[in-house]
DNA sequence: AAATATATTTAGTCTTATCTAAATTTGCTG
DNA sequence: CAGCAAATTTAGATAAGACTAAATATATTT
């Protein structure tokens, strides 16, 4: 049995992993963390005696296929709750998420799955993000970010990258949400900021935006 | 905020609270947390630092207004989760117990009032124990146990006062549960237990048992 | 009321997860 | 490739919650 905050280490290495497709540096964990290089420290040591992560003094950490295989878990718990709060219970996409970070807690394998088939086998979650399904199996995306994508180029909203309250709330308060046809007016060369054409509507997002943004070409 | 570890004992010294109406001993309540007189004695001096118990040395402790508050709530988040887990997630009244004890602690006032919302304002779980509402008000109960009632006398099952797994795996065994009409058709003077008439079905139930089954005499 | 038994508290230790400060390793720069 | 800067690890401390053993208070019995 893991602690709670060996599976949000785990979670965190996971996500770093995904990002980077690189080994996962000590610092990078601890600030993602919001903790100190030397806790990130210890706590490597224990998951790589736990056999979680492969783990080298000095190099960095990776999972290991049992500790990926824990990550997804608390990844797929996760989302199946933040599934439920808005669907079931009535909350919305930016609300979610500290919640959930409780609830990835829970420990019950019998739980999950009827959550999952409650839910009715959701494949994602309120903020485009894919589903582990009950065997880890997580579907392929073919999305980009909207940074990655040239003038006069279009397509669908799909996911965000940043789940936080408040990149939601500032997405609400310009009118975007997933699903949004989207389609690119112009880049600034000097910003990156992008004027975009949402649902008839034009406007411009900055660059930081833009690379928060999982869109679906068209 | 409290700690898991100090919701746990308040949640269980307002249960001997309620079960004794006196002041909660020190050994009763390690007996309870199944750990050491000497923790629990650590747990009631920072308990009653924070005030949520008035505790006075070697005489014993009981909840102060706030921290009755504080273990109602947490009775209320069990109560409405055990339900949400048989009504919605299709679980048995014998598996829900531990999974509950893990809910119980999210933290999330719009949670639990969405949760009560979405299940429609139960007033009892699935064990037949009131729910306290959104205000800490729990309706009265006019049940007494099973033990309490005389030869010839009837009533309907309307909770378990022991709601262990054991216990409800014996009484779907005994095909007995919570609804079933139930007349006492005997008494044995020398060991307590009772011939009941169970649905038509007649079987003889320990006394330890008869005092684990509230009635509503009819 | 003294003696003994029981209940409770205190003192000191352990583990987990954190921190700061110091030591060490790695990597970059000239 | 020497030397410095940045990254990482180690050492030692702290807080929460548990434990054991010892000390103390309360209760019971004679």
């Amino acid at each position: 049995m893991l602690s709670q905050a060996e599976e949000n280490y785990l979670k965190e290495i996971y996500a770093l992993e995904e990002e980077t497709m690189q080994l996962v540096s000590t610092n990078a964990l601890a600030e993602k963390m919001r903790t100190k290089a030397s806790s990130a420290t210890d706590m490597l040591q224990k998951l790589a005696q736990k056999a979680l992560v492969d783990y080298t003094k000095y190099r960095g950490a990776r999972l290991s296929s049992k500790g990926k295989s824990k990550a997804i878990t608390i990844v797929r718990k996760h989302r199946l709750w933040e599934t439920f709060l808005v669907e079931k219970l009535g909350f919305n996409w930016d609300e979610v998420h500290d919640i959930a970070e409780q609830l990835e807690h829970i420990q019950s394998q019998s739980l999950t799955d009827k959550l999952d088939a409650f839910l009715e086998y959701p494949s994602f979650d309120p903020h485009g993000h894919p589903i582990p399904n009950v065997n880890g199996k997580i579907v392929a995306s073919d999305s980009i970010l909207l940074s990655e994508l040239n003038v006069d180029e279009e397509g669908i909203l799909v996911a965000v990258k940043d789940s936080s309250d408040g990149f939601l709330k500032y997405l609400s308060k310009i009118n975007m949400t997933i699903g949004d046809h989207i389609k690119v007016l112009d880049i600034e060369a000097f910003d990156n900021s992008v004027t975009i054409e949402n649902n008839t509507t034009r406007l411009s997002i900055s660059g930081n935006v833009a690379k928060n943004l999982y869109i679906k070409r068209l």
